[in-house]
DNA sequence: GCATATTTGTCCGTATGTATA
DNA sequence: CTATACATACGGACAAATATG
């Protein structure tokens, strides 16, 4: 458990250039975005520290940056979990993205530069649907979004959609079925992006928004039958949560 | 300079319910925004400490919250600083606020709720320019801007909103002669309110484009002249950050 | 319902590295 | 180049809250 990491504070001699607490960030948002950490799971202050090599204060200021990141809940006395999202912060995901990547086609110009970024991440996502890395599938449609804003300009805007998508990454790791949940959406990326490539952005948008509204459903859907079904742990550390 | 606050222990001991450092950050967003501690200003961890009577570790918590919105910068090894933003981030912060707000009054249905929350904003700017109160003018307009956004209904588009709108406020404490920064929006404001009473979405997003638009190139203008002429400390803060 | 053990919240003191005078 | 000041990170301590038996 402990292993993957050779010395933090070796690695803190030799580049000196981030934090202590930022690596440790780095390291935890790695094991959640890979399903390592699952959501509802608990991170234990001596646990996560001692498997780390670093102290609680250094960890505790790596657990503040996730949990404003909206990755960690904070419970008084309780400890950090990992979050478990609500359908309820499904929906508000989604309501973002729509209101921002369509806003983000709309305000392209003819021949938006960038596209490169785009068609890597269809390729990406091609590639690791033939190996059945359905986790990396759906690194590459995150990917695909997160080029998709990029070409707005605007860092802001970039780092909000980093946060949702990286949000939205917590939802699929509830969801069973993950080539269900991802394998439509690598050709419809490739849809839009052709339809980009032609100059078409209306085209390009109305693909989006139907793009947006079926992903919605479907995560939406696994997620009632997951609460509704399943019964899981992730599911009562959710209800917990929720009180 | 302490006296302010009667006692950030009791509080703590009476209420219980936000941590200290949440509670040393409010303290400290709400100084920024009023101009207390200007652009550039560095806030030296002993003084604070000892002024609001906390220790190192809880005020370093609400750095790191801070930072995190943007509100602070963080240079290693030197302490945290004011954030003084470049005319980079003025146009960044711009093209996020068409972006968003434009999106905002097209998503719009015919008869938007909570349209009162931005009437009310609109006489609370006339309020306080009757009393010239441009700091005031400035909150209102913002709150203008927030219950805009607001009207989508999604929680991390207004938090998205409520970042960058603070973020531009630290733009305003940088410019001089804030009346001719504020003033003509009172109107703009209105006049953007009663295109949506009318359910007008196309006139709304018309106005609200031409607003954002001058607005923008007001603060760019103004601040060109500040960094032309003026060379105060806040100038000279600035280069030195962005080195 | 009660007592115990575990975990967290907060704070202190110190050693080390870095930037500035 | 040396010296000072400061931030970073660590380890330990105690009180408070929670979970467990």
């Amino acid at each position: 458990m402990a292993e993957p990491l050779t010395s933090l504070a070796d690695d803190r001699a030799l580049l000196g250039r981030t934090s202590t607490a930022e690596r440790v960030a780095d390291i935890l948002r790695d094991r959640i975005a890979e399903g390592y950490f699952p959501p509802g799971a608990r991170l234990s202050e001596e646990g996560v520290c001692g498997a780390l090599g670093v102290s609680r204060n250094t960890l505790r200021e790596a657990f503040r940056l996730l949990t404003h990141e909206r990755l960690l809940v904070h419970r008084l006395n309780r400890g950090v979990f990992v979050r478990v999202l609500d359908i309820g912060d499904v929906e508000d995901i989604y309501r973002t993205r729509a209101l921002v990547e369509r806003a983000v086609v709309r305000g392209l110009g003819e021949a938006p530069h960038g596209l490169g970024a785009l068609a890597a991440a269809v390729r990406e996502g091609r590639r690791a649907a033939r190996e059945d890395d359905w986790n990396g599938v759906a690194t590459a449609n995150i990917r695909f979004h997160r080029a998709l804003v990029a070409l707005a300009g605007s860092v802001r805007t970039d780092e909000l959609m980093r946060g949702v998508l990286a949000e939205l990454r917590l939802a699929f790791h509830v969801v069973d079925d993950p080539r269900r949940l991802h394998q439509p959406y690598i050709t419809r990326n490739a849809e839009v992006l052709a339809a980009l490539e032609a100059g078409d952005r209306a085209a390009a948008e109305h693909l989006l928004t139907d793009y947006l509204d079926s992903s919605r459903r479907r995560v939406v859907e696994a997620y009632r039958d997951r609460v509704a079904g399943g019964g899981e742990r992730e599911a009562a550390a959710a209800a917990a949560g929720g009180a």
